[in-house]
DNA sequence: GCCGTTTTCGGCCCGACTGTTTTCAGTCG
């Protein structure tokens, strides 16, 4: 869904293009929106284009239908280039230096001429920016930082990685006298692949002030930089070049804190609108009712004086907003909010609903640990059953089995089998779909497997139609149960192929073939929204860590968290199905 | 620009912190 993505990425331009000529604010809001939808998108937007239905998607009105429609056909907008033209393009990735925003670019842009990054820095070193109204000293050293900081940070951070460090300040921050509850929020509680920043709250006892925590956090090992602090709320850089905000609220204020910082800002705004409908109020302190708020004494860093409707738990403010709990994960605003007032959210898969692996190597290819052991790990995992998938001939750098190898390989992995009681293991491969949808072993091979991983993993630059017909190929395949990380993408490295989904959908549903989440970081292929789409479309999922040691087991933390951002529930998912179901799932493809 | 069983015009989420200021704009999340 590149098209998708194209039209995203040009309302996002859009919307920068328009703050930076400081036009309506909410325009520039209503066209960010717009980006956001169609990025989260679950369908081609071209389908909408066609069957006329732009108009039911929420957000689009009738200048963003015109852009959409006039794209779709022709590839370009005229309304954007118009927009383009009255802009410098390099003022735009300014936006992204911290401490710039629309305001000061439009300045900078029209009082000194600068109209790009490079611009910039070169301005700060040569003094161009002395005498600018609104522009101090310290104004100009906090954009020099924000320049170097650009440099450095390059990209998000992965969520495995931050979590260490989230959990190292958590740990540090519980220790303070006074600090009787505290947790991370933000993007890292949504579980969203990548991170940019760490947030975390802390519930504090009335006997010490808020800002002797927030002082400590600052001070803390592992502090590089402390980028602002006072009386509620600190931020800091740490060592490894990490941003992390803490925010500090009384005890009984900690459920509201942690659901306005968990976010998404999206799902915010829309709840707190939900709020002004049934005349209340929402922000970090509590709920409270709109009208006694508006007369309520309030000071900076101070919960407002009078009673909440709800704040101590997050569970309280969702119900008092008449919705169900609605689980972090899914807070994106991505129609969670109306499932959770309709009261048909979904029961999400969870760490306990799964019933084996079904993508594991072994030290017959490129794994650590033998057959063995690895079942022995995976039953003191409670897994009923496991499948052995080594790699097959064409991955010579991995070891990959020839036919021989492999049919060897499957004798010793059910004699394993005989022998380890207690879990049911499967004899399969990861076959290799090579680049025109043939797979490494013919079907003579292929039928003496109990269960066959087919994966694609060279020549992944090939355009849509062929990448989308290599991977249909393989589905159709007899002996294929599971199409393994199915785009082959690697998370900031990768783009992976541009697979047509809506096709691949249609095929795995009607013959049978699971599509993998891919667990392993930094794959996580599919993604939460393409996952979400292929359960809507009627797809089976799988979610398989591609162990290839022991410890590879522990990947499936990821792998879950992916799969409840895609609404799954146990009955979307083939590994949380008893060994039974699962081979009555294998037979009714062969 | 988008939206609407109180609105087709007039709203649109909300507060903390910083810096350059004498009361507030800009940025951030």
């Amino acid at each position: 869904m590149s098209l998708n993505n194209d039209l995203s990425d040009l309302f996002k331009t859009f919307a920068a293009i328009m703050e930076i000529k400081g036009e309506a604010v909410f325009k520039a809001i209503a066209f960010s929106k717009v980006a956001r939808v169609l990025n989260d998108m679950t369908f081609d937007i071209k389908d909408a284009v066609e069957k006329g239905t732009l108009d039911e998607i929420e957000g689009i009105g009738k200048s963003s239908r015109k852009i959409i429609e006039e794209f779709v056909a022709t590839g370009r907008s005229s309304d954007f280039d118009d927009a383009a033209k009255a802009v410098p393009a390099g003022l735009i990735p300014m936006l992204q230096i911290s401490g710039l925003g629309p305001k000061t670019i439009a300045l900078l842009w029209k009082e000194r001429g600068i109209t790009c990054v490079e611009e910039l820095a070169k301005a700060i070193v040569d003094g161009k920016l002395a005498g600018l109204k609104g522009i101090g000293d310290k104004k100009i050293e906090q954009i020099k930082q924000g320049l170097t900081m650009r440099e450095q940070a390059g990209k998000r951070l992965g969520i495995g990685d931050a979590q260490i460090v989230a959990e190292e300040f958590l740990r540090q921050l519980l220790t303070l006298k006074g600090v009787e509850i505290a947790d991370i929020a933000g993007s890292l509680r949504r579980r969203k692949e990548t991170i940019g920043d760490v947030d975390l709250i802390a519930g504090v006892v009335t006997s010490v002030t808020m800002e002797s925590i927030t002082k400590a956090f600052t001070q803390f090992p592992g502090v590089a930089r402390i980028l602002g602090q006072g009386p509620s709320k600190a931020s800091i850089v740490t060592d490894q070049n990490l941003q992390i905000d803490l925010r500090t609220v009384p005890v009984d204020h900690f459920g509201a804190a942690i659901q306005y910082f968990t976010g998404s800002k999206e799902h915010n705004i829309k709840l707190r609108g939900l709020a002004q409908d049934k005349g209340l109020t929402l922000n970090e302190w509590g709920l409270y009712q709109l009208s006694e708020y508006d007369k309520a004494k309030k000071e900076t860093a101070q919960p407002p004086a009078v009673k909440a409707v709800a704040s101590k738990t997050e569970a309280d403010v969702y119900r008092a907003l008449g919705l169900e709990y609605i689980e972090p994960e899914l807070r994106e605003d991505r129609g969670e909010i109306e499932a959770a007032q309709a009261g048909k959210l979904p029961a999400l898969i969870t760490r306990a609903d799964i019933r084996g692996d079904l993508h594991t190597h072994t030290t017959a290819s490129d794994g650590a640990n033998t057959i063995e052991q690895m079942a022995e790990a995976a039953k003191k995992l409670g897994y009923a059953y496991l499948a052995i998938t080594d790699h097959s001939k064409s991955q010579m750098i991995a070891n990959g089995l020839t036919a021989e190898r492999l049919l060897k390989h499957v004798e010793a992995i059910r004699r394993a089998d005989e022998k380890i009681k207690g879990i049911k293991l499967l004899a399969g491969c990861e076959v290799d779909i090579l680049v025109d949808g043939s797979l490494d072993f013919d079907e003579s091979v292929l039928k003496e497997l109990d269960w066959v991983v087919a994966s694609p993993h060279v020549s992944l630059r090939q355009d849509a139609a062929k990448a989308t017909a290599r991977i249909l190929r393989a589905i159709e395949t007899r002996y294929v149960n599971v199409i393994g990380h199915p785009t082959g993408r690697l998370i900031n490295q990768r783009e992976g192929l541009p697979l047509e989904f809506a096709k691949i959908f249609e095929a795995a549903s009607r013959t049978g073939t699971a599509l993998e989440i891919n667990a392993g970081y930094p794959r996580l292929d599919l993604t939460d929204t393409i996952a979400r789409a292929a359960i809507d479309a009627g797809c089976m999922l799988s979610i398989n860590t591609d162990a290839h040691s022991v410890e590879g087991f522990d990947w499936m933390f990821f792998g879950i968290q992916v799969a409840r951002r895609a609404w799954a529930t146990p009955a979307n998912v083939i590994n949380c199905m008893n060994y039974k179901s699962l081979q009555q799932f294998i037979d009714r493809k062969r």
